[in-house]
DNA sequence: GACATCAGTTATGGATCCAAAAATAGGTTT
DNA sequence: AAACCTATTTTTGGATCCATAACTGATGTC
């Protein structure tokens, strides 16, 4: 509830930078920054409801913090796509729908498959093809034994998102990266959202052979030239995510 | 300058909605959706150079607002990707290089070319085949004059934005039509940033004749629902806007 | 002369304040 | 009862305030 005049304390402004963890990278203490990743995890949570409304008070309140860092997180939210303006006021969780999803999926399809064109037509780097070559390595000897353990698919995913970063960093142009890492965040488009499903552990493993061949079949097209190749493997591997079809099993309630 | 301590004015808050040209479809006084397109315009215009960099109090003063507004929408800038944080403090507009211009074209060309492929793979509505029809038609009847005025050129703009419009807003998601959006807002990437040389008519003439000759292939693809070639001929169609090669003459410094 | 240090200045991020717009509830009229 | 108006509450958008982080320049040391 919202209490009228009531000061929140006596004011105690910007965490005194009490970092336990001290990121050596790059020390991202901004609290809109955090409410932006906090209030994003918590819609991908189910938190907040796809059509929910966010008052921005209550949330503000949720994460302990002002409403201004709430509203630029709001801004930042309705450019991903998470977030929607409901007419004249206020902001809705986005509802997704099957379509919404495959299409995600299909965007990041054509993205990564320009950039893996453009990869190749560029011609690679030594040192990008060693790193390509040495992932899809590394891939190899994890997938390929006999039982995998949750850990061991947890660090594929690892390489995985290793693979994708190569490529798309690569391209030549932010523009791409850039447009990538929005489509990202929208719910199940992102390459790392692979959901692993520890009840089947056996088909889940089939699941990451197939990903894992295709890495190695885009690096065999990138380090041809094969650009066009490249390209469509680039495009189909999108699709592993989605998991429909009679190779995976089609899951319940995705009709498309 | 900024002088401290000094009130803008004796407030007044909030305009009192003198709306003079009384917008039908949406009445968006917003001062910080105002800010947000004032300053994209500023940055196309040049009126901030690339690399500059940006104080909210100083582009506060210039559009006659408060920091507040400005600080949304430097997020959104940034968003869009025309804006980029520099180290710590400070905001910067973004280089824009050769390649990314190109890079933002073929992006463009994949999103518009995967529109197509889904408009063609579900089939048109007799509506929107009307409506596409009726725009291919008219283009047609505009561009084959003998002689085009500069009204003439600014009417087939038009004519252009709505056929995109409709092709990428009837994609089935909306994912697609906002991935679209934000990659327009980069510079030279939009579809409608087709740059007119009034010096030479004749030869811009013939480059949008080009143009809807292409316009009416993927109608006809679309119509007869023959889904690559309507990907494939839209996402050549995205390249148009370059004029690189010798169809148009190579411009001077896009050396790709 | 180059580099480190420290004080003063400026800019930014977060919190709060205030007025208007939107939503809500209650009462009145048709 | 449905529609309409009005009074009240809620919520939002913009402006301002304040403390800290980042920048600047001057001074001192090697």
């Amino acid at each position: 509830m919202y209490l009228k005049g009531l000061r929140k304390a006596p004011i105690e402004p910007r965490m005194p930078s009490t970092n336990d963890s001290l990121d050596p990278v790059f020390i991202m203490t901004q609290i809109s920054h955090t409410a932006i990743t906090a209030l994003r995890k918590h819609i991908r949570d189910g938190r907040y409801q796809p059509g929910e409304k966010l008052r921005e008070v209550q949330v503000a309140e949720l994460l302990g913090v002002s409403r201004t860092p709430v509203r630029l997180a709001f801004r930042t939210l309705e450019q991903e796509g998470l977030l929607e303006r409901t007419g004249k006021q206020g902001y809705v969780v986005r509802e997704v729908s099957a379509d919404d999803v495959l299409c995600g999926v299909e965007i990041r399809g054509v993205l990564e498959g320009l950039a893996a064109r453009r990869l190749a037509e560029r011609g690679l780097s030594a040192e990008l093809k060693d790193q390509l070559e040495r992932c899809v390595q590394e891939g190899d000897e994890l997938i390929n034994q006999p039982q995998l353990s949750q850990e061991d698919i947890e660090r594929w995913g690892d390489i995985n998102a290793r693979f994708h970063a190569l490529i798309v960093n690569n391209a030549g142009s932010r523009a791409i990266s850039d447009a990538i890492t929005r489509n990202n965040h929208l719910p199940f488009a992102s390459s790392d959202s692979i959901t692993i499903d520890t009840d089947h552990l056996a088909q889940e493993q089939r699941k990451l052979q197939v990903a894992q061949l295709q890495h190695q079949l885009v690096v065999q097209a990138l380090v041809m030239g094969e650009s066009t190749r490249a390209e469509m493997l680039m495009r189909e591997h999108a699709y592993i995510g989605l998991r429909y079809g009679p190779l995976f099993g089609v899951p319940e309630g995705m009709a498309l």
